[in-house]
DNA sequence: CCAACATATGAGCATTTACTCATATATAAT
DNA sequence: ATTATATATGAGTAAATGCTCATATGTTGG
């Protein structure tokens, strides 16, 4: 009500934020993994089935070096695992979130073509 | 079967893959938005009330400038729509998606302490 | 009209990052 | 063993990015 509460309600404010602050530097972490292209296109090729490094490096027109260089960041997060079969090492989606949160994220930018009349 | 059949079975995949290379640019763009630790602060913070860049800035303990420079990335990605009153202008927001995507991403990393266990 | 306040934005700078190149490791084939 | 193939990784570099600082725009109150 006076400015005295409002004061006591930003703190309340705070202090609730510093439990999403918790999550928030890992959160922003997490999504800086699929914000890259490079990556997003490594996990939208791995969406379809399982494929090793070679293959992966040739449909994105890449070197396995740079291929393999962003599979180390995905595995990291724990957003694909690998299965080794005699020289080749093949990756594929970590869990179900991944698969959600590209669709989910597909799913924005593609309905988001009605929303441009606000520009 | 035979090597032949399988360059073909790549191109394919190659043309499959270019419909998501169409999708792969602007999905990485949207999720690097999310992929900064003050603009994810800003989103969950909004994710329970509509604030203007003065009580963001507060409750971020930041300059009102890298607050406003950030929420312009966010509107210029519609994922923030603000209402102006008197002076201030207040953030909420764009749409579902946003808290959707923020969920799923708390979702990941909270399920993810038990799967610590390959490393 | 002018001062105070809230927000927006351009320029500059320091940090981060995604690639290339070179090299290392591991498995398979001869 | 040696060579070839598949993958992993460290160092270095060019580009992207998030902040600060200065300044501009817009709104309210005296």
């Amino acid at each position: 009500m006076n400015k005295e509460t409002n004061k006591i309600d930003d703190l309340e404010y705070v202090r609730e934020n510093m439990l999403d602050n918790y999550y928030s530097s890992k959160l922003s972490l997490l999504f800086s993994v699929f914000g890259d292209d490079t990556r997003v296109k490594i996990l939208l090729a791995l969406l379809n089935k399982e494929l090793c490094v070679y293959d992966i490096s040739n449909l994105l027109n890449m070197t396995h070096s740079a291929i393999s260089h962003q599979l180390k960041v995905l595995r990291d997060m724990n957003l694909v695992k690998t299965r080794k079969e005699g020289k080749e090492v093949y990756y594929s989606l970590g869990d179900d979130h991944v698969a959600i949160i590209l669709n989910i994220g597909i799913e924005h930018i593609t309905e988001e073509k009605n929303e441009n009349e606000n520009k």
